[in-house]
DNA sequence: CCGAAGAAGTTGAACTTTCAATCCTTAGCC
DNA sequence: GGCTAAGGATTGAAAGTTCAACTTCTTCGG
């Protein structure tokens, strides 16, 4: 695997040792009280929460299993699984397709539309207060731009699976 | 749970919307890469490597197992479980504390020194691919920053708010 | 110096994620 | 038409994580 020889490594310097190690605990430490709250205040996982913001923002309320899947950058097996959790417990269902019989909806039940009606409120709080409270308006256009760049190229990496242009729309909250 | 009222909500606009999503996409595709090329050129996970990295860092190449924990800010029980993997793998080695008997000693192999000295460069090339080489310095610049805005604010939250409802889970920050 | 409180670490059970295999259906192709 | 390849989705087992006990040892007030 190493087509390098030792002696070429370019080694992270100091600062960017510090970089990357704080931009990894960032993440981490933010997703954690993020979804601590989420669970704590409603019951909901983020996975769970997803899956809702999802079929909420989509026609009918319902989504094809790999639509969601690609959404939400989940293998379909993990959303399965997902989807087997959420039906016990009434949030969603599951409906065959006529159209493809091999296929099936997933569709939004009046249970799962209450909870993430009641979950949304107090997360979008929690985002605010970890995020967007906190950063003053040129840091957030510089975090933006970071965002991009960083996605672009990871985007432009990934470009062999593509196959698909039609993002249906920019979905709520995740 | 919801202590206010429905029309109090401050809902995220759509730039704020795509920035959150942005934000969480980001992490996600760039650590999965990461991850995979990690995975893929040393057989080492993320958190094996992350073991082997403060195992090496660390004076005598040992560290107890608390220290570790909260070096790596991960659950004793997370950790246990972890080194008991890397342990059968030949990784790492428990040893006995002569100073605290109810205390061990992590300590790291000269098997888990090859690995990490095998794994370190094309890991150090693949962070360097994904995000300072993606970069300007001027970005860069503006990505310490925001890290530090949000990691100061969440060290502060975490260290007041010992009371709170929720469990008393991860405190003592640093 | 005893006993309670608490810290270090491990363990087992429940839950989530990953991986490979499977089932069924549609699409090609000759 | 019929045979094969490929796609949509689920399943079960293995690997990893979380949660709550549990064991052992230290600390410390009385």
């Amino acid at each position: 695997m190493s087509s390098n020889l030792e002696g070429m490594t370019r080694w992270l310097s100091e600062r960017e040792q510090r970089l990357w190690r704080d931009f990894l605990r960032m993440h981490t430490d933010l997703w954690a009280v993020v979804g601590r709250d989420l669970q704590a205040g409603s019951g909901l996982s983020p996975g769970d929460f997803e899956v809702l913001v999802h079929l909420t923002d989509s026609a009918e309320h319902r989504l094809r299993v790999t639509e969601l899947a690609h959404a939400m950058r989940w293998e379909r097996s993990r959303l399965s699984h997902q989807l087997a959790r959420m039906e016990k417990r009434g949030l969603i269902a599951r409906r065959n397709c006529p159209e493809d019989a091999r296929g099936a909806f997933v569709v939004l039940t009046p249970e799962g539309l209450a909870a993430i009606e009641s979950a949304a409120p107090s997360h979008v709080e929690s985002v605010r207060r970890v995020l967007f409270d906190v950063l003053t308006p040129r840091q957030l256009e510089s975090l933006a731009d970071v965002c991009s760049s960083v996605l672009a190229r990871l985007d432009q990496s990934a470009s062999v699976d593509s196959g698909s242009s039609t993002v249906p729309g920019m979905k709520g909250s995740c």
